[in-house]
RNA sequence: GACAAGGUGGCUGAAUGGUAAAGGCAACAGUCUGCAAAACUGUUUUUUACGAGUUCGAAUCUCGUCCUUGUCUCCA
């Protein structure tokens, strides 16, 4: 019996607006589709956050028992910078800014994206598709576009058209809007008079005599569309109609509504059951904008270099941080807030390791192992609601830290399945690591610190405490805590 | 300007009609300690931006005001 059959897992649809229970078209299998990074810069920490609420998706529903199918693309083949038919693909753009060919680019900044992701623990997604190795499909659903009357070429560009598919279709029904308010909030853009409507979008752009990135297609030598290539991937690997697709808040419009333009118009079908939104991350209250310094990069946190942070924190201290909030509230990155993720991160690993350690005791366990379980069970149910998990994981923190110290007891059954419990829940669902506050990764280090331990209890012994408390303060300075506890003096590490 | 989401204690962040609002951090007291730190125990924020309304009852629903964030052009 899989763990999935016992739970009922609910999801909130920002297509419906509401939390909905989870039922995978296949029974026991998932397919779920995340848009990905464009690689033209460092990945952004909000992506990162979007990028790590799936992956505690990902992660979740696999420990439930599904057979997932995560598909998370790159998308290399870069977006137009403006409307304007002399539009420029902005890596491209980058790559004559760095006199580097557009891969180039596409290979650096791949490369620091996975890097940044495996840094934070992030599980690879199951298969990770590139834009530009899907030109073919891309055209194909722009010819199977064309066919169904929803599109029209113009001077080698095709675009959708929206008001003809609106006639017999609903777009708007993602973000919630109507036809005639965008028509009548559309800002005029130059350049725009190869389109019938300034809501229609392109599937098709023919390239400009310096444009770097083209294929050749029916139509011209050019690059698809914006919003082409999530849905000929999606189409290629989930199938027409998949479970759930996620990204960003800020692509539900125009994005993702144009998504599922583009699926009914080319398939017929729509192509998702759950869609799912992650929020924004802001940076000291305010929007994260390099054009106004208001800005970090994830690799920033590590080493503290930025003038938002005081110190470096470990990848998963800011992990922690991010699963300390729900996925679809804003949350807000400052030095403060992760100053005080740290100390509880830090609390929740000892707690871990105090586990490990821990024996059964007493004839009775004096704790509602099957409550607690449940409860933690049911944050997750309720659409992945992680700071209440987190609230349920410290209950047991308190337990485990008063088995330590002999006021509760514990059976040798119930120790077992609470270790297995708090493993799951911490280190393969919410993906944390034990970082920062490692004592033993060093034997020449424990060795050299119990030296010093055994240096400061003999001075203590001779009430030398001069020699005991210079020891003590010389090491915390140095980054090495030491901890005074009934059964000896054990350390642990706070740089 | 239009549309959408939101404004909860010193900080962070849950809870969407019902037993003086979870958890983390901070603060204070006690236990422990040579003194601390750590750990443990307990205490503190009587209140949900502001104003009005609906209700037996609202943080939660409605209206207005102020503010924040997002989208409306690529964007997680």
């Amino acid at each position: 019996m899989k763990l999935y059959q016992e739970q009922e897992l609910k999801i909130y649809n920002s297509l419906t607006n509401q939390k909905e229970v989870f039922k995978p078209i296949n029974e026991g299998h998932v397919g779920m589709y995340v848009c990905g990074p464009t690689v033209y810069s460092n990945v952004h920490l909000g992506n990162v956050r979007t990028f790590m609420s799936f992956d505690m998706i990902f992660r979740y529903l696999t420990h439930l028992g599904y057979k997932v199918r995560y598909v998370r693309n790159i998308t290399d083949a870069g977006h137009l910078e403006n409307d304007a038919d002399e539009g420029e693909d902005r890596i491209a753009k980058k790559a004559r800014l760095e006199q580097l060919e557009p891969m180039e680019i596409v290979q650096r900044y791949t490369v620091d994206f996975h890097t940044i992701l495996q840094k934070f623990n992030f599980k690879p997604p199951s298969i990770e598709p590139t834009a530009t190795g899907h030109i073919i499909e891309q055209i194909e659903i722009v010819k199977e576009i064309i066919k169904k009357g929803f599109a029209y070429e113009v001077n080698g560009s095709v675009y959708f058209d929206v008001l003809k598919f609106n006639e017999t279709n609903d777009y708007g029904k993602l973000s919630k809007r109507n036809v005639e308010d965008l028509v009548h909030n559309t800002r005029t853009l130059d350049g725009q008079t190869d389109k019938k409507n300034p809501q229609d979008f392109a599937l098709w752009k023919k390239a400009g005599e310096n444009h770097i990135m083209r294929w050749p297609s029916p139509w011209s030598d050019g690059f698809p569309g914006w919003h082409l290539e999530c849905t000929a991937m999606s189409t290629k690997y989930l199938g027409e109609q998949f479970d759930i697709h996620g990204g960003g808040m800020d692509l539900k419009f125009p994005h993702h509504e144009c998504e599922i333009a583009q699926n009914e118009a080319a398939k017929g079908t729509s192509p998702v059951n759950y869609w799912m939104h992650a929020n924004m991350l802001t940076l000291n209250g305010k929007k994260m904008a390099k054009s106004t310094g208001n800005n970090i990069l994830p690799g920033e946190i590590f080493t503290g270099n930025s003038k938002h942070l005081s110190k470096g924190f470990a990848p998963s201290v800011a992990r922690f941080f991010m699963m300390q909030a729900h996925y679809r509230s804003i949350l807000d990155f400052s030095n403060d807030a992760l100053l005080a993720s740290e100390k509880g991160f830090n609390k929740l690993m000892e707690a871990m390791k105090t586990l490990d350690e821990l024996q059964p005791s007493g004839d009775k366990t004096s704790f509602n192992l099957a409550v607690w379980k449940r409860n933690c069970y049911d944050a997750l149910n309720d659409d992945f609601n992680t700071p209440i998990l987190i609230a349920d994981l410290f209950e047991a923190v308190k337990y485990i830290n008063q088995l330590k110290d002999g006021k509760a007891t514990i059976l040798t059954e119930d120790l077992q399945s609470l270790k297995e419990s708090m493993h799951a829940f911490v280190f393969e669902i919410l993906g944390l690591e034990e970082q920062s506050v490692t004592s033993d990764d060093s034997n020449t280090l424990s060795g050299v610190v119990d030296l010093l331990i055994n240096l400061r209890n003999e001075a203590r012994a001779n009430k030398d405490f001069a020699t005991s408390d210079k020891i003590r303060d010389e090491l915390a300075a140095l980054g090495v805590q030491l901890k005074d506890g009934k059964d000896g003096t054990s350390f642990s590490l706070t740089k």
